[in-house]
DNA sequence: TCTGGGGTCCTAGGACCC
DNA sequence: TCTGGGGTCCTAGGACCC
């Protein structure tokens, strides 16, 4: 394939301006990512030996599509994303293990190698549910793949997870040394400067990190096909058309860090909490009942982080999927008087929100309430006009965190979820979401704990 | 019949100001 | 034919991540 642009070098970039002014190339391979592998399907085998060696898959809310596979299931040709009916007759036919999305389990299980890793090195900056960018910087570079390994191995030992790493100069190198990690027996890859430009040859761009569909497809268009490609590719052609993310994921592949390491966890900006319903909902007071407890969900994360909201976004939708069914989707945003982490006010605002968006007539699949403006609860902006912030609230959901992080969670709960109407034998509302398969929380629930026989 | 949920960052463009 | 210009702030929407 022959670059239809002029290649690397072309030094007139202003390096600071993509990467903060980080020293450009340090020798070193400072970074690591440590990735559990398969990591959902691995939590499911973890109480369940039986389930080693065989297809696993889990689905879902709803059980509707595949979230992970075990290796197994991958190679029966079972894609990620495929929404389950498609893959039902290589579910049937290889007996695949079928388990419905158990995240009590798996952030549990998570939190244990995240503290595992976090005793072995300096700092470590936990990415996602399953991955961590590692500081490695104080490992000598001649040691630095048997030190994986061995961490490697306790984890394993401690808590069954298995799990692979990479290392390298960048965090953009580093996940793609954990690919190529992962198809190594060692389950471990600490990239040089000799063997580097081999392995970016035979790597698509599809799969750089922050290289999404469409960039990869308008780089394939212009010749970049490869991740050695992209490394050698014109840097001003590249910030032109692919802007700031696009030229420091290319200046990350020359070894140059953008994106440096942040051991601080700061607040979230903002909070979502929503789901698909378990079968489609028409009336409005269904609509209420499900905002309410997706907004008790999202209100306890904004205390957990210290927040107030000043706004919410409620929305909902039917089912996009349906295109023969009358379609509607809807949101509306809603500035609160005073920044707020008090569940019934959200509640409220949230019950005002849908009765202003409600269309009778609908089969709604979805709802949502997303809380954005967010501020520190330690240092809030009084408003002229409005009422002083009332503390009898703050205490009073203090209390409500404490006793449901004690007694279990939704011990005390607003009416307006509509829990206590329904006892246990009663059946779930229609907005409740389906899970057939669903595994025993092991770690987090008493009367679920795993038993040996 | 059946198609997830929760985030971040960046850019363009409009509103507004002097 | 010409119809200011430059700056800041905010928001919506796109792209991407796991």
């Amino acid at each position: 394939m022959v670059a239809t642009f002029p290649l690397f070098p072309d030094e007139t970039l202003d390096l600071c301006e993509l990467s903060f002014g980080v020293a450009p190339a340090p020798a070193l391979t400072t970074i690591g990512l440590a990735d559990c592998n398969n990591f959902y399907a691995a939590c499911e085998r973890v109480f369940r030996p039986a389930l080693a060696e065989r297809a696993v898959i889990v689905l879902s809310n709803n059980d509707g599509c595949v979230i992970a596979r075990s290796a197994e299931a991958k190679q029966l040709g079972i894609t990620m994303g495929a929404p389950v009916h498609e893959v039902m007759s290589l579910i049937k036919q290889h007996e695949v293990v079928v388990c419905s999305a158990n995240f009590a389990l798996y952030g549990d299980l998570s939190r244990r190698v995240m503290s595992i890793l976090s005793q072995r090195v300096p700092s470590l900056e936990v990415y996602s549910i399953d991955e961590a960018f590692l500081d490695f910087a104080a490992v000598p570079v001649h040691v630095q793949a048997s030190f994986a390994q061995n961490m490697r191995a306790q984890i394993k030992r401690w808590t069954g997870i298995p799990l692979s790493i990479g290392i390298a100069q960048t965090k953009t190198l580093a996940k793609l040394a954990n690919d190529w990690a992962k198809k190594r027996p060692s389950g471990v890859l600490a990239l040089s400067e000799e063997t580097i430009n081999g392995w970016l040859l035979g790597t698509n761009i599809e799969d750089v990190w922050n290289i999404g569909p469409r960039r990869a497809r308008f780089l394939k268009q212009h010749g970049v096909v490869t991740a050695y490609d992209l490394k050698y590719a014109n840097s001003r052609w590249i910030r032109q058309h692919l802007y700031l993310p696009g030229a420091r994921t290319q200046l990350e592949l020359r070894g140059v860090p953008c994106f440096p390491l942040t051991n601080t966890r700061t607040a979230k900006q903002e909070i979502t909490s929503s789901r698909s319903f378990g079968s489609p909902v028409h009336e409005l007071a269904d609509l209420k009942e499900a905002l309410a407890f997706y907004a008790t969900r999202a209100c306890e994360k904004l205390r957990a982080q210290h927040s107030l909201a000043r706004t919410i976004t409620v929305f909902l939708s039917t089912n996009i999927f349906r295109e023969t069914e009358p379609q509607y989707q809807q949101s509306v945003t809603i500035k609160l008087p005073h920044a707020t982490a008090y569940t019934p006010e959200i509640v409220n605002t949230a019950h005002r929100a849908v009765e202003h968006i409600y269309q009778p007539g609908y089969a709604y699949h979805k709802a949502g309430i997303t809380l954005s403006k967010l501020v520190s609860d330690e240092w809030v902006q009084g408003e002229l006009f409005a009422e002083p912030p009332d503390l009898r609230q703050e205490a009073a959901m203090t209390v409500v965190d404490s006793i449901n992080k004690h007694f279990g969670r939704d011990t005390i709960h607003v009416a307006a979820t509509g829990q206590h109407k329904r006892p246990a034998d009663q059946p779930p509302p229609s907005w409740q979401m389906k899970q057939e398969h669903v595994s025993p929380c092991y770690t987090t629930r008493w009367n679920e704990l795993a038993q040996a026989q």
